[in-house]
RNA sequence: GGACGGGUAGCUUAGGUUGGCUGGAGCACCCGGCUGAUAACCGGGAGGUCGCAGGUUCAAAUCCUGCCUCGUCCA
């Protein structure tokens, strides 16, 4: 450089250094001569410098980029070398063009020292901060490399012709021969590449046609406050900042296929014009036969059009141009009216859009461009509700892609699980804009849980329906008149309903479908379903068992509404079947005959049913053994419930009762701390006469302060107080609650005879179904009751007979059973019994 | 390099805006139970440094700062 020392720059792009044409250095930032006193150590790589040499460099930078020994001559501010000028790296590779800054150095603020050497070489046409430092102090702007990636003639005899990334080992090479490099390093930084080809893309400085969206800005922001997104932050976050950093859309293309520019330009007079239809092109064209119906490249690129500029005779050429595809996407909500050809009344109708969707990555596709059409073409928000979606992405958490091959392929699972299955784990699996990691066992455990159990709801009751040949339009029954569990699921049906709409409008579908999902399982499989069996069983035609298949035919009409949206297939088989009309064609359901006491009280059966369940496994008493009384302490208005309750947590006598200590004791336990204080060496004096006293009388000395044991009076603080059921008792407050359940543990041998029975029932029960009996068939029972047993009434195996539908039975209490006999264990009492 | 979002049990996640009782669930695992529609269900158990480090506070998964890391878009 016009200096004696050399300047030293980086890049970690070599192909670009035949384009260089400047330097650019921070005016603010420190620099460094230096002055190499010795070599270094040790060398990787080409490069090197003379003993002697002064290089220019940052001063902050010296440590990360010499390696030689050196002596720092002076330091300076960037601004004192501006202006200097150097000799270019590839001499004749540009041509100076009369430009009076080319090769010399300039001033930037982008230059920083956080990496390189605090010297930015630049290249006009081949990268951004570099081309708008090129126009702004007057660097000429001339291509050395081609459209398809290769060096000009020219630009250097070795060089020449070749693709650019190829050429990038041989730059350095030629740099080093010459004695122009420092040093080579290894560097990992980010560099774009073909999303399809994966090859590393070039920056490229060429001519386009812009749309000026920076005209609009404030109209974009001011239109985007009126659209409410989903999630809220994507409208003020993502997609805002990307408005609030708005740059001039590049529209033109270099393609062939693609809607063509509408732009002709006289080569005479540069006069431009942009059609608007093919009759204005008709009107306009040199030879009207030219204008085909079909308005697209290579046929459009046949039209010339006369010049309109006032006194030109020119013919005006197309640009040759395509638009951006996205320019398509954002004018879709007219063109599908045919708009403004047709269709007027019809934009008129569904403009501005209701709700568009799509994933987040559509940001700057559909989000934007749908926006950027309507407000510079109908100065108009274009759609009023935005749900961006979360993408799915594979089990690591990396986006699916075709080439990496971590796709799921959905048919997989339609075929296996089914669509149903699939698109319903997809809403519940998490809220919409979140990305979705995707789990095949999660599809698994949906289909299982949610549409099996909803195909069996139907199959419990499509099956006794059949048997009964129940006609829902053919017998009236009023919901008021209905038995409370029918009104109740009924109720907490709408209930859901309800909330399904209203979390629907609200974006929350996960939640939504998770709750829907939960009454099915829940309410109505293992509540009211498993609560209704006996009632279906029933063989004569009744009240009750009719006021259930209705019900259970409404409960699954609704159901199946609420579910269509979502997953529309098996609901719409379903709903087929129930009503003869689909699913798809039904009107969605207004919540109904809502009862929320009904619903409370249901809530409380339902958990000390739980509490029941329990406080047997937790006091080790069988769930078939029956407890003999139970009572529920501080319950009000349940009674009508109680007969279920009984069944459900097998007690044979439950009433209300209003005084918990009838069941509980009180135990005092010594506090040591505050008692080993006080009583020192006395204390297991005190300890042991705590045991022997009576609880109750001494809780009630205590609290009067005239207890006195060994002489030491005892205060409250002195003991801890614990309730306790008493002897035979147990009890468990239900959840949520103040209603207490207390169990009577007592075993008697009726007990046992009844528990016995049902274990009986029980496995005969499945050895039916394992034999795949039907319902209605009848067996022969034979049954073998080790000595050791206790034993069975006869009214309880009388039970058991009716229960299991045998037509003849043989009990031996005792005996020996023979071979073949299915063999089970109670209580370490074995019992044999063969099913024919 | 910039913008935005995420990181909670082996896995999938709720909660986070408004700090507060023992951080909830599901799958899988272990033990027990229920079941004549169910691959469903119920009870118990084991499993958590709530990414890391600081800060604010009587108190932090939650608020603040920095960092690490993953993702998307842009460069």
């Amino acid at each position: 450089m016009d200096d004696d020392a050399k300047i030293l720059a980086w890049t970690t792009t070599p192909w670009t250094l035949p384009g260089n044409v400047g330097l650019a250095v921070g005016p603010g930032v420190t620099y460094a001569r230096v002055r190499v006193t010795d070599s270094p150590q040790g060398w990787d790589g080409r490069g090197g410098a003379e003993i002697g040499e002064e290089i220019i460099l940052a001063e902050d930078l010296l440590g990360d980029v010499l390696r030689h020994q050196i002596e720092v001559i002076e330091t300076f501010p960037g601004s004192e070398l501006v202006g200097k000028a150097y000799d270019p790296l590839f001499p004749g590779a540009v041509d100076r063009d009369g430009s009076e800054t080319a090769w010399t150095v300039v001033g930037a603020d982008f230059v920083t020292t956080t990496d390189g050497t605090g010297v930015v070489h630049t290249a006009v046409m081949y990268g951004e901060d570099d081309y708008i430092l090129g126009m702004e102090v007057g660097f000429p702007a001339q291509h050395t490399v081609d459209m398809d990636g290769r060096f000009f003639p020219g630009t250097h005899n070795s060089l020449d012709g070749r693709y650019v990334k190829d050429c990038d080992d041989d730059i350095i090479d030629l740099l080093h021969y010459d004695n122009l490099l420092y040093r080579e390093k290894m560097y990992v930084h980010d560099y774009p590449h073909c999303w399809r080809t994966g090859h590393p893309l070039l920056y490229y400085a060429m001519d386009s046609w812009f749309v000026r969206m920076t005209a609009v800005k404030e109209r974009l922001l001011e239109f985007n406050d009126q659209v409410e997104w989903a999630p809220a932050n994507i409208g003020t976050g993502r997609f805002g900042e990307w408005l609030r950093n708005i740059k001039d859309w590049a529209i033109s293309r270099e393609r062939f296929w693609g809607t063509p520019l509408p732009v002709w330009i006289c080569p005479d007079c540069d006069h431009q014009h942009c059609a608007g239809s093919r009759d204005e092109l008709r009107e306009l064209a040199v030879d009207a036969s030219k204008v085909t119906e079909d308005p697209h490249r290579p046929f459009v690129d046949e039209v010339l059009l006369h010049c309109q500029a006032d006194g030109c005779s020119g013919e005006m050429v197309r640009e040759t141009y395509v638009m951006d595809c996205w320019f398509d996407s954002g004018c879709a909500f007219f063109a599908q009216w045919h708009h403004p050809f047709a269709g007027t009344e019809k934009l008129e109708q569904n403009f501005p859009i209701d709700y568009i969707c799509e994933g987040v990555d559509q940001t700057r596709g559909w989000f934007y461009t749908l926006l950027a059409v309507s407000t510079t073409v109908f100065d108009s928000i274009c759609y009023k509700r935005c749900l961006s979606l979360g993408l799915i992405l594979d089990a690591e958490g990396k986006k699916m892609s075709k080439s990496k091959g971590n796709i799921v392929d959905p048919w997989d699972h339609f075929n296996r699980e089914g669509a149903d299955a699939t698109r319903w784990y997809m809403v519940t699996a998490g809220a919409p804009w979140n990305p979705l990691k995707f789990d095949s066992n999660g599809v698994r455990d949906t289909y299982g849980k949610m549409f099996l159990t909803l195909w069996n709801c139907y199959k419990f009751h499509t099956d006794y329906a059949a048997l009964d040949n129940f006609d829902p339009e053919v017998s009236d029954c009023p919901v008021a008149s209905r038995p409370s569990l029918d009104r109740w699921i009924i109720s907490k049906l709408n209930s859901v309903a309800a909330d399904y709409h209203a979390q629907f409008e609200g974006w929350d579908f996960h939640k939504a479908c998770r709750d829907l999902e939960d009454f099915l399982v829940n309410d109505l499989s293992n509540w009211y379903v498993r609560r209704s069996r006996r009632r279906l069983w029933d063989e004569g035609d009744s009240a009750d068992k009719m006021a259930c298949q209705h019900t259970l035919h409404d409960v699954l009409t609704t159901l199946c509404r609420l579910i269509a949206p979502v997953s529309p297939f098996m609901v719409d088989e379903i709903h087929r079947n129930l009503t003869g009309e689909s699913v798809h064609l039904a009107d969605w359901p207004t919540p109904q005959h809502q009862d929320a006491d009904l619903e409370a009280s249901m809530q409380l059966v339902r958990n000390l049913a739980e509490a029941g369940r329990k406080v047997r496994v937790m006091n080790d008493h069988r769930q078939r053994l029956p407890c003999q009384s139970g009572w529920l302490v501080g319950a009000s208005g349940i009674d009508e419930f109680y007969p279920i309750l009984s069944e459900e947590i097998n007690v044979l006598n439950l009433q209300t009762e209003t005084d918990l200590d009838r069941f509980q004791r009180i135990e005092i336990a010594p506090n040591r701390k505050t008692l080993g204080r006080k009583c020192r060496q006395d204390l297991p004096k005190v300890m042991a006469a705590l045991a022997e006293a009576d609880p109750d009388t001494l809780w009630d000395d205590i609290q009067n302060s005239r207890c006195i044991i060994a002489g030491f009076e005892l205060e409250p603080i002195d003991v801890e107080v614990k309730r306790v059921e008493r002897e035979g008792f147990a009890a468990m407050t239900a959840e949520d609650s103040d209603v207490t359940l207390v169990l009577d543990m007592t075993v008697t041998e009726e007990l046992l005879s009844m528990g016995l029975a049902r274990e009986i029932i029980r496995r005969v029960q499945q050895k039916r179904k394992d034999l795949d009996l039907d319902v209605e068939a009848s067996i022969s029972l034979s049954v073998w009751l080790d000595e050791n047993n206790p034993e069975l009434l006869g009214g309880d195996w009388d039970h058991v007979v009716s229960e299991v539908r045998a037509k003849d039975a043989i009990l031996d209490q005792g005996g020996q059973a023979p071979d073949g006999a299915e063999t089970f264990d109670i209580d370490g009492a074995g019992i044999h019994f063969k099913v024919e």
